[in-house]
DNA sequence: ACACTTGCTGACCGACGGGTCATTAACTAT
DNA sequence: ATAGTTAATGACCCGTCGGTCAGCAAGTGT
């Protein structure tokens, strides 16, 4: 009878793999309270060759954060970058609809990773900050920028305070992540955020 | 020579002492980082004797979440109790005052700890949701309803989501936790949230 | 003084988990 | 076939840390 092989040799996917075993472990019980067995589990794999492409856990977990975080900035980059809409458009449209996806996708776990174990790890930090939330912040700072110079927005405290864009997604994947039982429509209050903003921006001389 | 007592002992005053150490400890090292021992020696103490007044190490950060989230909820209450300001007026007054308090409070640590280690401990949640976020919420739900009656706030969307009253400190407190070198204005993005609401409340029909 | 209670100490234990490495077995080339 | 390469295994090591407990000494009553 012919033996069936113990396992295959995939050099290519493993490192993938891992990542995506790791993000489903700390998703359920955070990055301290995850084996590093239980990740090599997850991943169908032992934990020697977890150690052979990660140099430790530490290393593991910077990795699962930008392979996870690098993507949907691309994304992001690439929605602005093939967008021709006036700016209350564009944050009404593209904007809004990519920021909705956020709470449910695999960021969030990633934020809350990164308020976390942040703290520990402050080069992380420094690369989510260039890669995520500075350019993010500044993508929509140029938008609004834009929007006053075309005369579509007037210029306000709001304009100079790009964070109360992002403000709600925060505190949705903060909020579900708490109080999952007491079920907030994220998306609510998402739209509602974004039009207060946008409303405000359109509105006569304060 | 007289030789000087190794130690006093100081029963009432022990627990108090440990909780407060560790909220300083947690506050640097997150909750699973820091050693009962490390607690132990900065309220100036033997490991033994904290275990003496908490069970286990999971007590002690229980213990540290309630005695510094129930006072806070008790001023809070006592704020709203002895007023009688209109819903505006309190709002923007002693709200505003309020809340301004909380990302440079030890209050800021806790939300941090409950972001972090809240899903390990539900019990802690349904306690920190019961006393505090559910009280909080609800109070703002009902100024805002008693501003609707009265005809001072105009009915919206708003009005059912006092979520939007307390986001900027959630989100203020993440990101100068994450981001502190980053000096964000966060009594500013507050208060410009506020206003933004309260504007809205105030204003035409939509 | 002396015994008595009890707040307090700190050396100790056990297990838990990150990280290692000698060994194995799946591929590859010849 | 067979030797050589290296992906992959899993038993093991060892530092760390939550938790214990036998003993000590500070306060107390008599």
């Amino acid at each position: 009878m012919s033996q069936q092989p113990r396992y295959q040799r995939r050099k290519q996917d493993r490192p993938q793999e891992i990542t995506d075993a790791a993000l489903a472990a700390f998703a359920e019980k955070g990055y301290a309270a995850t084996r590093v067995d239980d990740v090599a589990k997850r991943a169908g794999v032992s934990k020697g060759l977890l150690y052979l492409y990660f140099k430790t856990k530490e290393e593991l977990f910077k990795a699962v954060v930008r392979s996870f975080v690098v993507p949907r900035i691309d994304k992001l980059a690439e929605i602005i970058e093939s967008s021709e809409l006036s700016s209350e458009e564009f944050l009404r449209g593209p904007f809004l609809d990519f920021v909705k996806t956020l709470p449910g996708s695999p960021v969030s776990v990633v934020i809350r990773l990164m308020i976390a174990e942040g703290p520990k790890h402050p080069d992380l930090v420094q690369f989510y900050w260039d890669n995520v939330v500075s350019r993010g912040l500044g993508a929509i700072s140029e938008l609004l920028q834009r929007g006053v110079q075309t005369g579509e927005f007037r210029k306000s405290a709001v304009t100079e305070q790009p964070h109360l864009f992002i403000m709600p997604v925060v505190f949705s994947v903060v909020f579900k992540l708490l109080f999952e039982k007491q079920s907030m429509d994220t998306n609510r209050l998402i739209e509602t955020q974004i039009d207060l903003l946008i409303t405000h921006l359109k509105g006569a001389e304060s």
